[in-house]
DNA sequence: ATAATCATTGAAAGCGCTCCCCTTTGCGCG
DNA sequence: CGCGCAAAGGGGAGCGCTTTCAATGATTAT
């Protein structure tokens, strides 16, 4: 059977109490006592369960991080962050993958809750947004991670999607593009309403207006479908800004069953630049989100939060940064016709 | 503050024997009292802190997963298995990123093992495996995923490596490539090791040697060199096996920045099949690994562990198969010479 | 030398829950 | 009418650890 401090204790022949003052580093215990009780828990291989001291009113030290899909380079990628800085900090964390349906956000966050994390860290969508109530109400601590819910205060990083979108717009813009189109993640996703105002609006402010038969929503599933939709049309854009890279993804194998080429035939641009995006035909073209600095900041909000309960929470805003690859090029003015 | 069994005690005026009881649907309780105690614990809001039931003596429902890097789009999938299948029989899980380094799958184990998890998935590499050790002496039921440690008798889930690496060995010979080469992954990693050697095997029966020079190891972030450095040789292998996507990847750019051509200038075999290979420009044949399944079978495995810690454990072999995509093309028998 | 002061350490009360085992109550039966 | 028994539910002892509070002996001031 496993150690407990009682049998430090008794091999150490003092009280229970004094092995636990040691092992915190509390109290007042002699140098060589001291010295002697570590001697022993190591000898011994003592190990002080973290369930026994999570149950004296304690912090389990565990975070929970709710996602849509940790096979999601972009949120396998926000994962590794989190758990980089959870670690620095302590803390270990357990993978939710959500699939962005409320019932499993539910599911977890009643989990979670049970088991007794110190906070959660959601970067999921949710259609409802009473599935939080539990949680506020439970005083669970709360970060939202690239993701926001204006009704609900409570720590958040976020990139500036809106500015996004529009560096994506500028960047078509300038290279001649103005027959626009948009793949659009379900509009449930604040970040990628916002992706696609930035995107709109800096169009329109160029002059352009975006027919909203060229802006289309869709799942990942569905991406390359909706793609097609849009590149077999008689008027088929000149450029294609997805809201992630896996719908980008997603038109450039539409592009290439429908035998267009890319970026000669239509420009694609992505947003996310995981590792996806540096190894696809072309390569993307993308709006870069600085992953690794989400996740560590959301994790120091959350401990912050932890730590401080009451404290007001704090709104962080990162940049998104424009990441050019080979997927977009100029709109060539003169359209030659095809050599085939 | 949060209810606890004793407030829904109080509130039904039963103890809390009763209560808890009804919570885990066992004991003699009468239907009526039981429904009005289910009532009261909904109206209530209460959710048993599993961190006490833990305590109990009980399971932590909680299960550790090792991987050497979850930002990894391989491990990333496996996780997601892993995840699923777990939650699917009520376990959580704590994802460690490893790095492949021993100390910090010692550092991981010896938490999971604080935390009470109720078992542990191993699926990172360990140059030492005594760090295996206090786990097994603690008694943590443990499975291995995709690694082995043949001196340990612990339940493992493996894919066929050897039969993988001869596949690509007969794939790339009967496109009529002799000029191989291989790209491995550090030697202490044994699926590495094994789809090495089927490989060799493989090319050594139809008459091919593999000249040592032909077979580098190396980590992901040096891929690409190591790629260079065949790549650049005067006597270029036609041919490169990659141990891993990531791998092959690196030898992608690496043939990308040279301006050779893939597969025109030199075949590709990569090994693993996660979205990756799908999306690389041109995209990868592969070896894909049932990734899925692994998972799942691990998680059964180790739940069926968990279940009788005496019973033998099992070892599944899962087999890999050929995915041909663009990276690989029959070798020309008269090549002509480069046009530019 | 004696009281007062400190540094050390131990005893014990929980934390929220499970589970063994005992008590109570209600019945059927001789 | 008394007995045994089954059913229903309560009591209470932990699980391993933290923490408060008091007790102990040592130390120092008077």
């Amino acid at each position: 059977m496993k150690a407990t401090i009682y049998d430090v204790a008794k091999e150490a022949g003092v009280s229970i109490a004094t092995v636990s003052l040691v092992i915190n580093g509390k109290g007042k215990i002699s140098e060589e006592r001291r010295e002697e009780i570590r001697q022993i828990i190591m000898r011994m291989g003592y190990k002080p369960s973290m369930i026994a001291s999570a149950l004296t009113g304690k912090k389990t030290y565990a975070l929970g991080l709710l996602v849509p899909d940790i096979s999601n380079p972009f949120f396998a990628e926000i994962a590794r962050a989190v758990e980089d800085e959870g670690q620095r900090h302590g803390y270990s964390v357990f993978i939710c993958s959500t699939d962005n349906k409320d019932e499993k956000v539910e599911h977890y966050a009643a989990l979670l809750q049970q088991k007794n994390v110190d906070g959660i860290i959601i970067g999921t969508g949710l259609k409802e947004l009473s599935v939080l109530k539990p949680l506020l109400q439970g005083g669970v601590p709360v970060a939202l991670l690239a993701r926001e819910f204006p009704s609900v205060v409570v720590p958040s990083v976020v990139v500036d999607d809106y500015a996004g979108g529009a560096a994506a717009a500028e960047h078509l813009i300038s290279l001649g593009h103005r027959h626009l189109a948009v793949l659009a993640e379900q509009d449930s996703i604040s970040s990628s309403r916002e992706r696609v105002r930035g995107f709109k609006h800096t169009a329109e402010a160029a002059g352009i207006t975006l027919d909203p038969a060229f802006v289309l929503s869709s799942g990942i599933k569905e991406g390359k479908n909706k793609a097609q939709e849009l590149l077999q049309r008689d008027d088929r854009p000149t450029a294609i800004f997805c809201c992630n890279d896996m719908l980008a993804i997603g038109a450039l194998r539409a592009a290439k069953e429908l035998g267009l080429r890319i970026p000669q035939d239509c420009s694609i641009v992505g947003f996310d630049d995981t590792v996806l995006a540096s190894v696809t035909d072309p390569p993307l073209t993308t709006i870069a989100q600085p992953i690794e600095q989400m996740g560590q900041t959301a994790v120091q909000l959350l401990i912050r939060q932890i730590g401080q309960p009451g404290e007001q929470p704090e709104r962080i805003v990162l940049t998104p940064s424009l990441s050019i690859r080979q997927s977009s090029m100029a709109l060539r003015r003169y359209p030659e016709q095809s050599i085939s």
